[in-house]
DNA sequence: TATGTTGTTTACCAATCGGTAAAATTATGT
DNA sequence: ACATAATTTTACCGATTGGTAAACAACATA
């Protein structure tokens, strides 16, 4: 009930949550947000009160679009939907390179931070468990009709760590014939839990 | 043919290793260099140039002492030494916490700076390389007898791949049952390349 | 012992860091 | 129209950042 506020408070997340997630969260100042909002600094301090503040607001934003959008269409897809994930990162890999050159912005949060801010940790929880979530609901189907050779919590396990060597791999710039060996590397891994595929 | 250095460079480049290694590049300032080496700032610049020269000559000591170390035993061990890498990885994990927090210097550094740094995106490749090369002559042994089922360069590539999604997950404060969960899928599918074994 | 060369010490720099106090502005409820 | 409560604006803060210039000290050679 009072002056009300001028500026979109999600688009102003989503423009922080970008530059975190491309320059990471020590090498980026407040001017760097200023400019990436277009809002005075006092502005952003008053709506989110401090800068690891607005770190958790962005991985929170991260988690509700970015990771969603990214692993909606692999939760019901079965082995062929945990396979076309990797096909679908190779292709981002090759197609928008500036984009994957980001990576991952929990990845790149969990490994400035490690444990040391626990509201990072509970936020990093989340991811893993999200992806594991996605990997493990997409290869449940298979496994309810026979069709999974093995044991669905690990293969989502198996799926998810090297979905993790990935984005290293790619942040640390190798070659994209490399980073397409691999992805054809953990296709082939998936392709081969379908029983009967080897 | 003047005066000589006072200090042990390579003490010092040690010291300079450890903070980066746990605490990052960015979050270390010139003031934790001094008191991890006992050196005054200029003495720390006339020997070393800049910080970021400290991190490569930080790294190049990382990849020649603790990574060369870490993976000597693998490159003539075979699948069951490739296994055993990853059973030591969750024994440190568990009987080291602390140190298995910092992660890796170079993953963490990759992550840090992208490919922004030519110098540290060489380091980084020189780093996948060993680690990729001692699983690759691990299992080259094994598959002169006939006893690996698959492609030498394709599993090398696996355990790697693993192994970094590892390092992430440990640095990201998963509990200690995830991670050995993750150690024991790894070491599952290692063994699994035994040619009958499956 | 004089000199050139290097390392050490001390003091310092401009720039940037994250963060804030207070005044000026503006929509809302009455 | 007026008071109220929130936002916006402007200007500023002390602390820290990475980095350096210059005086001083120790060694090798001549």
């Amino acid at each position: 009930m009072a002056r009300p506020r001028e500026f979109d408070t999600k688009e102003a997340i989503a423009s922080i949550c970008d530059q975190f997630w491309s320059d990471g969260y020590e090498a980026t100042g407040i001017a760097d947000l200023e400019s990436a909002t277009g809002l005075a600094r006092a502005r952003l301090y008053s709506a989110f009160g401090s800068k690891q503040g607005m770190l958790c607001e962005a991985i929170d934003f991260y988690l509700d679009s970015r990771v969603d959008v990214l692993f909606r269409r692999v939760d019901d897809g079965g082995i062929a939907g945990v396979a076309n994930f990797f096909r679908t990162f190779a292709q981002i890999v090759a197609e928008h390179p500036g984009r994957a050159e980001m990576g991952c912005l929990v990845v790149n949060s969990m490994i400035e931070f490690g444990r040391s801010e626990p509201e990072l940790v509970e936020r990093a929880d989340r991811y893993r468990e999200r992806v594991r979530g996605a990997f493990r609901s997409a290869l449940e189907r298979d496994a309810a009709e026979g069709r999974l050779a093995g044991n669905v919590e690990s293969l989502a396990d198996l799926a998810y760590v090297m979905l993790m060597g990935l984005y290293v791999t790619v942040k640390g710039g190798a070659p994209l014939e490399e980073i397409n060996r691999l992805c054809g590397i953990a296709i082939e891994v998936v392709e081969s839990w379908q029983v009967g595929a080897k």
